[in-house]
DNA sequence: GTATTGATCTTCT
DNA sequence: GAAGATCAATACA
């Protein structure tokens, strides 16, 4: 399974798994594209779900890495998290953005719109091309509908300030591909 | 181009 | 009852 390399790089520190996540391919039910924007929440982190300890829908984040922690935002939107180091630590990269390159026309259907640097720059537009919701909450990475597959080459990330939260907003824990467009607005957006 | 606001669900007070 | 890891539409300049 192309999975495998993932599983293994999530039991890292989510401080160096979320640049190293740039560049990765991921797929659900065959759409999707190329990680590009990223954020790292952690346990002792005020602005984190899991700020707190396990508690309500947050106790996907405090189990096993490797799996997908999907909440909803505003009442609108589902962003979505991949769960991280070790079981308890409640540590989790959240996807801001991808570079769209597999199902394209799925994922215009699925937004309505042609625009393809739109499809999925921002969480809540990621997860609506994707197709994910609710129901890939606590599912496993590994396996069907999601596919990994590793960078051709690395990436260089570029550390910068949250985005869309009021607390610890300076923390430079958002990380974006160098020299893309398809991000959520930033000094490379 | 930037600024403001409505939509609408889950969790916490 | 209020706030929040958002987006899109609207109102201005």
């Amino acid at each position: 399974m192309s999975s495998a390399p993932l599983v293994d790089l999530l039991r890292g520190e989510v401080l160096e798994i979320a640049p190293a996540l740039l560049g990765w391919t991921m797929l659900v039910d065959g759409v999707g594209g190329v990680i590009v924007e990223v954020e790292a929440y952690r346990e002792d982190d005020p602005a984190s779900h899991s700020y707190g300890g396990p508690r309500g829908r947050n106790v996907v984040m405090f189990g096993p890495p490797g799996f997908a922690y999907v909440y909803r935002s505003y009442g609108v939107h589902w962003c979505l998290n991949l769960v991280c180091e070790q079981e308890g630590t409640g540590a989790a990269v959240l996807l801001r953005a991808l570079e769209p390159t597999h199902g394209l026309e799925e994922m215009r259907k699925r937004r309505g719109l042609d625009e393809p640097r739109l499809l999925c720059s921002g969480p809540g537009r990621l997860t609506q091309a994707l197709g994910v919701s609710g129901e890939h909450d606590g599912l496993p990475l590994d396996a069907a509908p999601f596919s990994f597959f590793p960078p051709v080459e690395p990436v260089p990330a570029v550390a910068t300030m949250r985005i869309g939260i009021t607390k610890a907003v300076e923390q430079p824990w958002r990380f974006v591909a160098a020299g893309t467009r398809f991000v959520s607005r930033g000094p490379t957006g």
